[in-house]
DNA sequence: GCAACCCATCGACAATTATCGATGGGCCAG
DNA sequence: CTGGCCCATCGATAATTGTCGATGGGTTGC
């Protein structure tokens, strides 16, 4: 990576080289950024990363102040970015931070909840 | 904040207190999300952050595959969530990372992105 | 069996956003 | 002063996303 030093008289029509940066660290970031770019979701990750026992997403419901389907979708997206977990107790489905989360994102998490 | 443990036996239109969570911080964790959750986004503050020095916007835009409006739309959001800051030199327009970031903010760039 | 509860999914809708081309302002070289 | 370069902004458009109500499947209590 080249850490050019920009030049003191630039010429018209000259640039730079940039600071490499690679193309699927950023599309893989930019997922998980996504995942995270909203506040009930941010809730929702917070509130199981304080919890260390897996939480009813029932509780999510009766908290905060969306509709059901609302509260489903968004932890879908939660478990499709692969941040958590599912498991089933008969009429309840109790969620928590994946236990195999990449040592990376769960720095990340805890850089930014904590 | 109440660790509440979770019952054994619930009962049927029962529900545990969850972890509070700062609603104010989910907003303003949420804003900070957004503002990363996007590839091109990521890839300049990428670049920004690796570079010591300002960085010419038109590096960018002769770099990534986008239009020249497209670019100076990213980096007018990155401006905006307070992440950069801009300096003009004649014709041109530096971008460096805002040096008064907070540092948990400056802390999470650095574990997303080093 | 039946009613009530939990929850995921579907379809719809509004809001946000990523992208582009066009326009215009600022600046410089000739 | 004029043409060319840099760049921010505007308007338009397509794609994505957040939200809801409705529906239906699964489970339990009675």
């Amino acid at each position: 990576m080249a850490l050019k030093q920009l030049p003191v008289l630039r010429q018209r029509g000259e640039c730079c080289a940039l600071p490499a940066v690679d193309v699927e660290w950023a599309e893989e970031a930019a997922s998980l950024m996504k995942a995270l770019a909203d506040p009930t979701r941010l809730t929702m990750v917070a509130a199981l990363w304080k919890a260390k026992s897996p939480v009813c997403i029932c509780d999510f419901t009766a908290d905060l102040e969306l509709s059901q389907s609302t509260i489903s979708h968004h932890m879908a997206r939660l478990k499709e970015a692969g941040l958590v977990d599912s498991e089933k107790d008969s009429i309840w489905t109790y969620y928590r931070l994946r236990h195999d989360l990449a040592p990376s994102t769960r720095k990340l998490l805890g850089q930014l909840i904590a």
